[in-house]
DNA sequence: TTTTTAACTCTACACTTGTAGAATTAAAAT
DNA sequence: ATTTTAATTCTACAAGTGTAGAGTTAAAAA
């Protein structure tokens, strides 16, 4: 099961802060903050679809996140390639180069940045 | 309003043909194929998110996209770079790179791509 | 010790989504 | 002319989502 929308960005609040009171979280929420209880719900919710899970401090815990961000994110954009491109990695990646405003200098970095990938094969 | 999954499956199928007939776009389908009923659900519901339109032909319907696949798509990514990368394309780019995995030929087919981009600066 | 703060559970409710049956209808095929 | 096909609208319902009030409680602060 997936992370809807809201859970989804307090998923990146947490590993923001890879691990935090529900208050640290609250805090970080931009105005207007959402009520206690609406992220209290969503971190009930997330517990249940085992993204994160939590130790207990007195009758307060301490939430951590079960999934890697990396991994998290890799599976969404596989979703989109998917989709998208036919499943072709490739694809997505001209599409991107081509739709993308990276400035002169970032396409250059991602140069070199392929470049040392190739090397690794 | 966004799609949602099960739109967007039926959106990409548009996409593929243009234009076309219910009946189009059901036999698109892997079997198990949805009821036809389905279909007119989601195409109603697409039409009043404002995604599709159609021309009446008799008392059936010719539809079609009214975005762009590419339009579309963009505003995924933008939105994955948004939540997982700061709204850094170039930090996704290179996470992408390393994270993906593209074959040497691939990479090298990438690397000329971005080339051609960087010449077009 | 009284008050305030932070958190938790329970409950709720409107909206969205996935999925499709029922009923209707017009056109096409037999 | 009758049957079949393709499509449409209406209705429905369970699950998932966004959001939060009420009530409770323990710890911390005043």
């Amino acid at each position: 099961m997936q992370l809807s929308k809201s859970e989804e960005e307090l998923m990146n609040i947490l590993w923001k802060q890879k691990k935090a009171f529900m208050k640290d979280l609250l805090d970080e929420y931009p105005d207007p903050k959402p009520a206690t209880t609406t992220v209290a719900t969503l971190l009930k919710r997330m517990a249940d679809k085992g993204f994160i899970d939590y130790k207990n401090f007195g009758r307060s815990r301490e939430y951590f996140p079960l999934v890697k961000k990396k991994d998290y994110f890799s599976k969404h954009v596989n979703g989109l390639i998917k989709n998208f491109f036919n499943d072709s990695a490739s694809q997505f990646a001209s599409f991107f180069t081509q739709e993308t405003n990276l400035s002169k200098t970032e396409l250059e970095d991602l140069k070199k940045l392929i470049d040392s990938e190739i090397l690794k094969k």
